[in-house]
DNA sequence: CGGTTATTTTGAATGATTCAAGATATTGAA
DNA sequence: TTCAATATCTTGAATCATTCAAAATAACCG
């Protein structure tokens, strides 16, 4: 690991690679998460450095950024290739989704009012497998999210609002 | 607007038609903004009824959430179509996309590993107009989000994380 | 009118993250 | 090596957006 913290550029310290073997062991895993895992593996170590190690590690393209709306942000080691999350609105478990059929997707905006973009970010709402089977009881996560174009659904009624847990 | 109201199923009350027209009069709004106007506008009204106010009108689809990686919850009263966002990674500034070329875009998942996925979200980030123009000697934002498929995006020098202010 | 339900207000609490400043390490030059 | 400069880590407080809880008002129905 030392070799590709110095290919990127980044001092490799205990807490760095402590932080990295982390997110390595559980992709998707919230700062919390990673804390927790982190300081079970070396002992000790700050939140704080472990805030810093990941925005370190992201800034230097080492790890990735997850922010599913109304969940902490999480982190993946996956980059660079592309690929997608789909969340689970009950459960908030996020899965990755290796790219999409057919071409680049909804990528080619046509009017960008000046805008430059440079990054598109795609993100699917549903039911995780486990979850799907478990419903009706249970109130649904509202996505918090701007509905768009899939197929199959329908506007379906108002449900209470409420926050991801897991 | 009330009846617009009635149709939703949703009581009107002069709070709730406050925040409701100002969202209208600034889309994409968060929910301080919202809070600023609607005081503005009726004299006086608590920051939990705006929260509460919001989450009814989402929940009953007068409004929708917009949720930009890394700045407060916006929202908009822009429902029915379909249309995505560009978020300027300087100003945090959020504008519309009335959809894209082509067909269905990135939403044929081709393994969902049992999700059912319901909605999809695309968010585009760069630059908007100003802020392409004034830009080097301001740090630019880190997109905070997934990087994915979009042409000529090369991996640019790591740059020094921030937030957004607007 | 009187009771029940809805809505709003107030104020405190929470969760995730960041700020600030001091303490430790690490590095490079003399 | 020895010191100074820089980098990193720790501690603890602070912030921001949001939510919780409970009391106060308002609206609705018989």
């Amino acid at each position: 690991m030392a070799e590709l913290f110095a290919e990127h550029r980044v001092h490799s310290t205990a807490q760095r690679m402590a932080v990295m073997r982390a997110v390595q062991a559980s992709p998707h895993a919230t700062a919390e998460e990673i804390y927790e895992q982190a300081r079970a593996d070396i002992g000790a170590i700050s939140r704080q450095s472990v805030y810093d190690a990941l925005a370190l590690l992201v800034e230097h393209r080492l790890l990735r950024r997850i922010q599913p709306a109304g969940s902490p942000t999480r982190y993946e080691d996956r980059v660079g290739d592309n690929h997608h999350h789909m969340v689970c609105r009950t459960c908030g478990a996020v899965q990755d989704v290796s790219c999409v059929t057919g071409r680049r997707p909804c990528l080619q905006v046509n009017d960008t009012h000046g805008f430059e973009i440079d990054e598109a970010e795609i993100a699917f709402w549903g039911y995780c497998a486990t979850c799907a089977h478990t419903r009706d009881s249970s109130a649904p996560l509202d996505s918090t999210t701007v509905q768009t174009v899939v197929p199959r659904s329908e506007a379906s009624p108002p449900q209470s609002p409420s926050t991801i847990n897991q």
